[in-house]
DNA sequence: ACGGTGACCACTT
DNA sequence: TAAGTGGCCACCG
C-alpha cells in the first residue's frame, strides 16, 4: 500500500478492506502501519467519513476490543449485527477474545 | 489565522 | 485496578 499523506484516507480504506472476514483490528495498528505514530484519532476520522463508502467499517474497533463505532452506523446496532454474522461474538459491545481474533496489519502484511 | 474537537492510545497517579 | 492527562494530526467555523 502507497505511503502518501494525501491519500491517507485511501490508505486506511485499503487496509480495511483486506481485513480477513472474521476478524477484527484497531485503529492504532492500522496507523502503526501506515507509520503515524499516534495517528489513531485520523484513523477514526477517516473512518467516520468511509460511513458512505463500500468497506468493513464494523471490522475496525478500538484498542480494547469496544465498538466504540457503533454510534455512527444506522442503525447503531448494525455494527453488532455484522460482526456476529461473521462468527464475532460480542459481549457487552466489547469482543470476545480480542486478542485471539485480532488482525494487525504490520504483522499479517509484513 | 486560530482554537476547538475527534469512531484513539499509552503512560502516569 | 481504575481514572486522569498529554500527544498526535487534519478538518471546521
Amino acid at each position: 500500500v502507497a505511503r502518501d499523506h494525501e491519500n491517507f484516507f485511501l490508505e486506511v480504506y485499503e487496509v480495511v478492506k483486506l481485513i480477513p472476514k472474521g476478524r477484527v483490528t484497531s485503529y492504532g495498528a492500522i496507523a502503526r502501519y501506515l507509520g503515524i505514530k499516534s495517528g489513531a484519532r485520523m484513523v477514526g476520522w477517516a473512518m467516520k467519513a468511509s460511513r458512505t463508502l463500500d468497506i468493513p467499517a464494523h471490522r475496525v474497533l478500538n484498542g480494547q476490543g469496544l465498538l466504540t463505532g457503533r454510534h455512527h452506523f444506522n442503525p447503531p446496532e448494525s455494527m453488532q449485527q455484522l460482526l456476529e454474522k461473521e462468527g464475532v461474538q460480542v459481549h457487552e459491545d466489547k469482543v470476545k477474545d480480542f486478542e485471539k481474533i485480532l488482525w494487525e496489519p504490520v504483522k499479517e502484511l509484513l
